[in-house]
DNA sequence: ATGTCCCTGTAACAGGGA
């Protein structure tokens, strides 16, 4: 599965169907759509069905729009998020849906703004109702997307230069820690690299992707039951090069078929044959 | 620091958002 802020998707759809080819994900959540339901159907409802996706939209004519594509079902759609506030009339930051078993929340988190801003104070309290939500749903949810939070110092290129800003501030690094304690959720992007400068974000002026000057934003979070079926975790960084580009990359996880140990080793016996070498005169690739 | 990109509305640019 994956989850990736498009930044429109009008604007990114040769990238995204590319990319779907490429990768082939069973799941994958969009957010900043910024498109209308009915807009989004008549622009990709073909694309994705001939790739067999169904789809989840929850989009507005002009901002923010999520989305659910999936191509092992899409089960009890739930748009929005009980209980949070709008800004003040409600957003489309929010889109659920049960997939292969896993509830999977597709999330665009309020930006916050300002720090103390009216934004900064609905991103908190959107962000309390979503631990709600969460508390309340089953053990195998996956709640992914655009956070707008960076969790720690270790994701931002550097911590001085978000001194005073929002993403890094204590109260919206509490929330993040109060929505991952409610169900036991893991970030397992973070686990799975633990030492290395991983980001998701990059803004699109003075070279800051060149520089790799970013932040990790866009996070996986999984309950356990879901954490230990991970097999790799990583953001990828191609999707964020060339013409283009969205400025966040996509994250992506790949997820065991079954609990851990149900379907054995993912490495082959030693008795399994090899894959040939490639031949030393091949040109070089450059 | 605000150098980019994207949206709409109104008219080939302004203004908002990230």
């Amino acid at each position: 599965m994956a989850t990736w802020n498009v930044n429109s998707v009008k604007q990114r759809m040769p990238r995204l169907l590319g990319w779907l080819d490429e990768r082939q994900p069973d799941v994958v959540c969009l957010q900043e759509t910024k498109l209308a339901d009915d807009a989004f159907t008549t622009l990709l409802g073909g694309e994705l069905a001939s790739r067999g996706y169904e789809t989840a939209l929850y989009g507005e004519v002009q901002w923010n729009g999520v989305a659910i594509l999936s191509k092992v079902g899409i089960e009890d759609v739930v748009t929005g998020v009980a209980g949070a506030p709008g800004f003040p009339n409600p957003e489309a930051r929010a889109v659920a849906a049960t997939c292969g078993g896993i509830r999977i929340h597709g999330l665009y988190v309020p930006n916050g703004r300002e720090p103390d801003s009216d934004h900064y104070q609905y991103k908190l309290a959107w962000l309390k109702a979503l631990t709600q939500v969460v508390a309340d749903g089953p053990a195998d949810q996956i709640v992914c997307g655009d956070m707008n939070i960076a969790p720690t110092d270790a994701d931002v290129f550097d911590p001085a230069a978000f001194a005073g800003s929002t993403h890094v501030t204590p109260a919206e690094r509490q929330a993040l820690a109060d929505l991952m304690a409610a169900k036991g959720l893991r970030d397992v992007v973070r686990e799975r690299w633990p030492d290395e400068q991983v980001f998701s974000y990059w803004d699109y002026r003075a070279g800051m992707f060149h520089q790799n000057l970013g932040m990790r934003i866009d996070l996986t979070l999984a309950t356990e039951n879901v954490a230990s079926r991970v097999k790799a975790a990583w953001i990828d960084r191609q999707a964020r090069k060339g013409t283009g580009p969205s400025d966040h990359a996509p994250v992506i996880v790949d997820l065991d078929t079954a609990p851990d140990g149900d379907i054995g080793p993912m490495i082959p016996p030693p008795s399994a044959p090899r894959a040939k070498k490639r031949p030393t005169t091949l040109p070089q690739n450059r």
